[in-house]
DNA sequence: TATTAATACGACTTATTAAGTCCGTGAGTT
DNA sequence: AACTCACGGACTTAATAAGTCGTATTAATA
C-alpha cells in the first residue's frame, strides 16, 4: 500500500547510475552492479527509451545513455514512462468514477484530490539529478 | 501502485458519515448506505475503536460514535490505526534496510525520504472534518 | 432469563496486482 | 557470419489486498 513499484525504483536507480557514469551503459552492467533482475530492468529501460528519456543503441557496442541532463528529468516523467499513467491515490481518482457505487454521496474524493495534486507537484519538482 | 487501501477508504467514509449524523451509528447502517462489504467495514471500525478514534458500544442498541471532534482526526492517524504503521513509498523506507542488497551504493533513498516526509505532513494536516 | 442485535476477532478463501522469467526477433559492429 | 546488445510479447510465480465465515461476547428489553 502506497509504495512506488519496483519498476519505478529500478528505473530511478538506473537513471541515476547513467547520470553518474556519463558513458554508454548496458542494462546488464546496471543489473549486476545493483543486483537487479536483468529481464525486468531491461524492460524498464526499454520504456524509458521509448519515451526518449534515454537513448538506446543496439548492436555489439550498444547500450543506453541519458538523452539530456539529469536535472531536466522529473521523477513524475519516470513514473509516467514506466507505469503508463499517473497513479491516483484512490480508485476513483486513478480509474474514474465508472465502478464507484457511491459517487453520488461520496465525501472523500474532493479532499483527496488535493492530496493527489500535492503529491504530483512533489514528483514533478523532484528531478533525477537531486537523487543524491 | 501508490493507492490507499480500500480499508482506509472505507474508514474515511465511515468517519465522515459519523461526523455528519452525530448520533450512534452501526456498521451495518454505513455498509448498506455506501454499499461497502459489511464484514470488511466492521473490522475497519474495530480498529478505529481500538485506537480510540471512535467509541464502540456493544449490545442491542450498540454501535459507534466519534470519540471527539472530526477536526482533531488526521487522515494520518486513520491510516496508522487501520494499517498498523505508516506506509513508506519504497521498500527500504517502509521496512528498513535489512533486505536491501544495494544500500551501500543506493542513490535514491535520501531524496525519496524527503518525498516521504512531505507526504506524511500532508496527511497529518488533512483532517477528517475537511473531507467535505 | 431467553431473545435479539450489536461488536470482537481470528482463520480462511478469493481476487488482483506486482514481480520475475522465458524465448524468439531485430539491429549494429567487427 | 558471428557476436552481443536491445526489443517485446507471453507466461509464471509471488505477494498483497479484498472479502468471507464462524464463533464468541456484550448488553438492552420483553
Amino acid at each position: 500500500m502506497f509504495k512506488l513499484s519496483k519498476k519505478v525504483e529500478y528505473g530511478l536507480i538506473a537513471l541515476r547510475h547513467m547520470a553518474l557514469v556519463d558513458t554508454i551503459t548496458t542494462a546488464k552492467e546496471i543489473a549486476t552492479h545493483y543486483q537487479i533482475p536483468f529481464d525486468l530492468l531491461a524492460k524498464v529501460m526499454q520504456k524509458l527509451a521509448k519515451t526518449k528519456i534515454i537513448i538506446s543503441h543496439q548492436g555489439i557496442r550498444g547500450g543506453y545513455k541519458l538523452a539530456g541532463s539529469a536535472n531536466n528529468i522529473s521523477v513524475m516523467s519516470v513514473i509516467q514512462a514506466i507505469e503508463g499513467h499517473i497513479p491516483g491515490i484512490v480508485q476513483c481518482i486513478d480509474e474514474g468514477l465508472e465502478n464507484c457505487s457511491i459517487h453520488q454521496n461520496c465525501t472523500i474524493r474532493d479532499p483527496l484530490h488535493k492530496v493527489q495534486k500535492n503529491l504530483e507537484s512533489t514528483f514533478i519538482n523532484l528531478k533525477v539529478s537531486e537523487i543524491v
